[in-house]
DNA sequence: TATGCGTAGT
């Protein structure tokens, strides 16, 4: 029985749904006086895209009929939602399995990175279609097996643009871009995704100007090319010419707002993200949940807690569902914000939570120097089932660091690679010489970084260097200063460090040392700068004509500046996120 | 304009 009614109901159910308002698609299919074939299918479809796996499988169960839309809808759903073996029984029932199905289990198999199964798979589907060989190609171009994948693409009996795009894709998957570019140059046509595949590639092996070229002589520049080219600039460092693209463009997106907002975060510049957030709301696009935790960043950086608030308020009102994605930003914005009661607040909220917010939380708490809370959040998590990472022990040895718990630290530190698979990265030994320097083990913390796997960056001998003023150790300045000036050549306040050492031990023969040094190296002469000094010097730039400093410079100082000085108390007061 | 599989952007 159809009739238009069910037509509309049926529409109705798969828009809410796509929206992610599946209880009121539920609510309307239940309301229908007479449900189709379709409508059930599109039920079905609605809970799979929202992951809702047992309210799909209770229905497909009930449904009075099915076609091979109805299994293919519940094998995807199985698939899509991490039940690979589920989807395996189900289709195993599929009285008739079409191509679509086989696709699909296909499918399955490359996304838990099974390409054993994958391939086998494939290999019994009774007449694969461009569909099947291009999901194969896709899961060896994804494992990085790219050799194997051209050998896929070169077997395939059609190429269609697609195929040929999936294959680009690979080359730049594996950063080949000679190869890709190759390949996009023997393309028998192209479409905008072959295009800006490729410009995608320069950008990700950071080669703008390629970027940059390609997309001037790229035929139809789309919504989406112009995405990647603000992106990529903004990755690069560039944020001027991303802000460029930004304003030239038409039809800006809510990509093209999400993009940009997230550089000014990429780049330090929290103030214009917040202030970016604002404009997007303004001009009538709605942020979704990456916009959200680029703002809520943004605040965390700035300690804005106000529009932090704000922005929390904003979150519920929007009718977002706080999910693990918002919930963890709010955690780390709570908590760099100093309310960590709030912060504990949001996690015990939260419908889940994963590893991620529990690292945010132990961080938090190290943050605000609640060391024993952070452990005993740890042992909470362990109890969990949650197994620690590598950011886990980040949190906890700069807890315990800040609380000078240097025992503990040890202990946590050790147990890293004895309890846990993990192997200790740079960031772990500079908390770790953090910890041992503050509370005077100098000796120690030096034998530590000697005996290091891995060499010691810039952060850690400045760590131990610190450490040195700290505790008059004039013999370990030397060694750990030496080995920072590799990294850092021309960073005066090192210097200075070093000389107020030897300074305070009356060491006034080192002193001169240092002072010699500095004036070898061309450092002495510069003395540390004030921003109003450095806007200065940006202000005198225009009149300057011996030098035309760029105007990227000029961008990025006066940025970092107008960040600095805006008060943000008063910004908040201003009412940041409200648009009349 | 109602439902299923493949290629691009935060």
């Amino acid at each position: 029985m159809t009739n238009r009614n069910t037509v509309t109901y049926n529409s109705m159910i798969s828009a809410y749904a796509k929206n992610g308002r599946v209880v009121e698609a539920r609510r309307l299919f239940d309301q229908m006086p007479y449900r189709n074939l379709v409508s059930w299918n599109t039920m079905i479809a609605g809970y799979s895209h929202n992951g809702c796996v047992a309210e799909a499988a209770e229905l497909f169960d009930r449904m009075p009929k099915r076609d091979a839309f109805s299994w293919t809808l519940m094998i995807t759903c199985y698939t899509r939602n991490g039940e690979l073996e589920e989807a395996r029984r189900l289709f195993d029932r599929m009285p008739e399995k079409d191509v679509v199905s086989w696709n699909l289990m296909v499918e399955g198999f490359v996304r838990v990175g099974d390409l054993v199964s994958a391939f086998e798979c494939f290999r019994r589907i009774p007449n694969p279609n461009v569909i099947s060989w291009v999901t194969l190609l896709n899961g060896y171009c994804k494992s990085g097996c790219i050799v194997e994948g051209r050998r896929i693409f070169d077997q395939m009996p059609e190429k269609n643009v697609v195929s040929w795009n999936a294959m680009l894709a690979g080359y730049i998957r594996c950063l080949q871009i000679d190869e890709a570019y190759q390949l996009f140059m023997e393309m028998p046509e192209r479409n905008s995704i072959s295009w800006t595949t490729m410009i995608d590639g320069y950008v990700q092996c950071g080669i703008m100007d390629e970027a940059l070229e390609l997309f001037m002589r790229m035929p139809k520049k789309d919504v989406v090319s112009w995405n990647t080219m603000i992106a990529g600039y903004a990755q690069d460092g560039q944020m001027d010419k991303a802000l460029r693209f930004f304003h030239e463009m038409v039809k800006k997106n809510r990509v093209s707002w999400n993009s940009v907002i997230s550089g000014f975060i990429q780049n330090g510049f929290y103030v214009e993200a917040l202030q970016h957030f604002k404009m997007m709301r303004k001009e009538g696009k709605d942020p979704d949940w990456s916009t959200f935790a680029c703002a809520l960043s943004g605040c965390a950086n700035l300690a804005a807690l106000q529009v932090g608030t704000q922005l929390h308020n904003l979150l519920l009102k929007s009718g977002h569902i706080i999910d693990i994605f918002a919930g963890n930003a709010l955690i780390t914005m709570y908590a760099r914000c100093g309310r960590i009661l709030t912060a504990r607040q949001v996690f015990d909220e939260m419908v889940s939570v994963d590893l991620v917010s529990w690292n945010s939380l132990i961080a938090g708490h190290a943050l605000n120097g609640y060391a024993k809370a952070a452990i005993s959040i740890f042992q909470e998590m362990k109890k969990n089932g949650v197994a620690p990472d590598e950011v886990t022990f980040i949190g906890l040895l700069s807890a315990c660091s800040h609380a000078g718990m240097v025992d503990d630290g040890l202990e946590l530190f050790y147990s890293m690679s004895r309890d846990y698979p993990i192997t200790p990265v740079a960031e772990h030994y500079a908390c770790v010489v953090d910890l041992l320097g503050r509370a005077g083990r100098l000796g120690e913390a030096l034998k530590l970084v000697k005996g290091m796997p891995i060499k010691a960056n810039a952060g850690i001998w400045g760590s131990l260097l610190g450490a040195c003023r700290m505790h008059k150790n004039p013999e370990v300045a030397n060694v750990a200063a030496e080995k920072l000036f590799e990294f850092e050549p021309h960073t005066t306040s090192n210097y200075v460090l070093l000389s107020n050492i030897h300074a305070e031990a009356g060491s006034w023969g080192e002193v001169e040392r240092v002072r010699v040094l500095m004036k070898e190296r061309g450092v002495w002469k510069q003395p540390a700068r004030s921003w109003i000094e450095i806007k200065n010097e940006v202000r005198s730039f225009s009149s300057d004509d011996s030098t035309e400093p760029r105007a990227a410079e000029v961008f990025m100082v006066l940025r970092v500046l107008n960040a600095q000085m805006r008060n943000i108390g008063h910004m908040s007061d201003s009412s940041l996120l409200d648009c009349g």
